[in-house]
DNA sequence: CGCTTTCTTGAAAAGCGTCAAACTTAGTGG
DNA sequence: CCACTAAGTTTGACGCTTTTCAAGAAAGCG
């Protein structure tokens, strides 16, 4: 039934090339649009050819044109640092929209990297910025997805400066364990898409702290971990830790030994 | 001759009541916006009484509805962790925008107390929406500020995860130099608007640390301290520590001795 | 199958936090 | 206006978490 509008503006005409059909369609920018207006946003979205690891979506310095929607596999954001070493700022899993942070810029503020076999959504911004005039509720839901990461990063922020490595990866794995589970994957069980190395860099830890830190916690039942392959045995414990836990009584996770 | 437009919609009819002869009008909202349209703007904003010093703007939880621009003095966001203990994650100064990542919430994520005698202007939310409508400008400015808060957010990610205690304190006191010059003060010259508590809380150090590395400062003539009143003497070597300087020939600062 | 990269583990070192105490400033009331 | 108290700041000594360095184990890749 929904498919009016569709004509010769499909750009790559596959199994799964329109929002209303995306089986992320309702976690994805329309999210509280109603079908006109996604058809609407449909038509000014390109599918792009598969990423493969270690592709660029975009690099840091290119002119600011599009935003993407991660549609399968996983993006990583970072910044070069004065040094030349790399900085991550965010990694983005299916449904997420990527490359906000350039909107008041002419260039990306930030690299974007495929972490494995990556396809996206590219949605061109100006034009996106022509269908908010008539779209209120698209205009909204800009508006809240770029406030959600407003918030997300100062939550990032208490995490560096007040969380120990444990309370770090706890938070860390927690979180991944949420969007896993939105997307309707299994919030017990997932693949990590990046690297030990990755993950220190992105939580503010030396790659060897992170790798204790799995083991500890295996030790201590709460994950079982072989090499990116994740379960997670005690989620309780788990959130309790990245809750910012270091109420005096709490049962100390043992140090190794 | 700006004055068209006023008639009673005027809240306080003080000196400088309204957006167009206000001071800060090139650095505020109204950046990009002509004439007639800030006079548009400046009917929907009211003048708040000048709150003092530990007031509050807005209480983490209260009803989301307006945002405010600093016309003077300064405000601290925070929210509290888990455990109780406050967590700053912004300091805003004058012609500065506070409340913004409440946008998609119902209510506000932090709380906003003002650091000493301040003033604002206070901008429904909802009415500012409706005049966005009507003015793309309004629209692009305010996604230029939520965009320029994302990157600030992302460097302050850097700092806290790279940095150590001189580089973040170095990288602190540029950005305020830097933030105070474009309000027309002087770069070299300033009062610190909050405590050596509040600035270890906002970078991820213990006072002590704070203090200690104010003293090596001052030793090593970066800067000269006299409570909170601030003299930077080298701007360029502070500069150098703060943009991650661990360059292994650089003049490393000598440890207090 | 061998090579490179990534991951893990141990031991030592460093940076920062914590505790404690002296000192300064700000605020209050006599 | 000064004394008094509370709050904020500075400084030193010590200890702990995390980093760094190094080397071996596992995994990924051609």
């Amino acid at each position: 039934m929904p498919s009016r509008h569709l004509k010769g503006l499909c750009f790559h005409p596959s199994k799964e090339a329109r929002c209303v059909t995306c089986s992320l369609s309702s976690l994805c920018l329309p999210l509280s649009l109603n079908l006109e207006d996604i058809d609407q946003l449909d038509r000014i979205i390109k599918r792009r050819q598969p990423l493969k690891k270690g592709e660029y979506l975009f690099h840091q310095g290119d002119n600011f044109d599009c935003v993407y929607a991660v549609r399968s596999g996983s993006i990583k954001n970072y910044a070069m640092t004065n040094e030349g070493e790399e900085q991550i700022t965010n990694f983005y899993l299916p449904s997420e929209l990527v490359g906000l942070d350039g909107v008041d810029c002419d260039t990306y503020p930030v690299s974007a990297k495929a972490l494995e076999t990556t396809t996206v959504c590219e949605i061109p911004f100006s034009r996106l910025e022509e269908l908010a005039v008539e779209l209120p509720e698209l205009r909204a839901q800009i508006l809240r997805i770029m406030s959600k990461e407003l918030r997300d990063d100062k939550q990032m922020m208490m995490l560096l400066s007040k969380k120990n490595a444990e309370e770090r990866v706890a938070t860390f794995l927690s979180n991944l364990s949420t969007r896993f589970k939105r997307r309707g994957y299994s919030p017990y069980t997932f693949r990590l898409p990046m690297s030990r190395n990755e993950i220190g860099n992105y939580l503010g830890l030396a790659v060897e702290t992170v790798s204790r830190v799995f083991t500890r916690f295996q030790n201590n039942q709460l994950i079982a971990v072989n090499g990116k392959e994740v379960h997670i045995l005690d989620m309780e414990q788990l959130g309790l830790l990245a809750g910012l836990v270091t109420q005096e009584s709490s049962p100390r996770i043992a140090s190794s030994s």
